[in-house]
DNA sequence: TTTTTTCCTAGTTTATTAGTATGTTTTTGA
DNA sequence: TCAAAAACATACTAATAAACTAGGAAAAAA
């Protein structure tokens, strides 16, 4: 399953403030260096976390960012629908332009793509990213000296 | 849930053959005018659901596409993995480049995708073109003279 | 043997995502 | 009070993928 590299982003920022909350201020150059994620470009998805009302934040020194909500209530599908609209996007269905069809009124897949959609959110929309604290597993590399992570 | 418009041309395009199964051979003009598809583009198309095993043809004056399968046996996710790539890529999970993460080894959303995807399969693997067919419900609009067709 | 179709490949355009650059504003602490 | 450090804001560029377009070659029918 494709997702945008926005979309990893947020999702391993938000998770990272998941292990300080109601604890401390993370920086945005902590985060992007600890995931590895460009500095600025982070920067603009925090803000758009931020407007969302998930994470809040401090100006100046000894600012940063922390989560707005505990961890068991920000779930999956929320950061995910904020920064991927193809997932839920409302515009499931397409009108067809034109009506030169052989057979009229035939190509109806209207309710699929609800279906579809709402199956995801059963998914993403029960997966808390407490749950996802909960799972986190180490998976040792052979090939590296150390360890490689998979999200 | 956002499509590629060559994953709705396909389906359009198997749909409208799903029709004409047992009866006649149906050309790429004639079903490119009939759902306001480029030419050229969904004889791309045709050609890679026919290497993948999902229609027929015979070249020449006469010739023309026909489901190779009866429409009861040829599922939404089939057409859908075959021309839409992002729905059900195999590189779900991606390897972190860095490791100077301020929590090692936190960042596993192992699994999430794998769930996600066996979800979306759960649907599109058991709706049928078949299944579409008997769907399929006109759906008059007021702002047009005629029909609206959604897909 | 000409016409009509599928078949094949390369190139072009367009849209979206990802990322960079250049600041301004706010807050802290010296 | 002032300099540094952080978030906040916006505009631009690069990279990538999707959506076509172009121009034919091969095959089959009449």
């Amino acid at each position: 399953m494709k997702r945008t590299t926005r979309c990893d982003y947020a999702l391993r920022a938000v998770l990272e403030l998941s292990h300080y909350y109601n604890n401390k201020l993370v920086r945005v150059s902590d985060l992007s260096k600890a995931q590895g994620i460009p500095n600025k470009y982070l920067e603009q998805i925090m803000l758009q976390l931020k407007k969302a009302g998930y994470v809040e934040s401090r100006k100046g020194p000894s600012g940063g960012y922390a989560l707005a909500k505990p961890p068991d209530e920000i779930f999956l599908g929320d950061i995910i629908r904020l920064v991927d609209k193809r997932w839920f996007s409302l515009e499931h269905s397409e009108p067809l332009p034109q009506l030169k069809s052989l057979h009229e009124g035939r190509l109806h897949f209207f309710g699929v793509w609800a279906e579809v959609q709402e199956a995801i959110a059963r998914v993403l929309d029960t997966i808390s990213l407490q749950d996802i604290m909960k799972r986190e597993v180490k998976v040792r590399s052979r090939t590296n000296q150390g360890f490689i992570y998979y999200i």
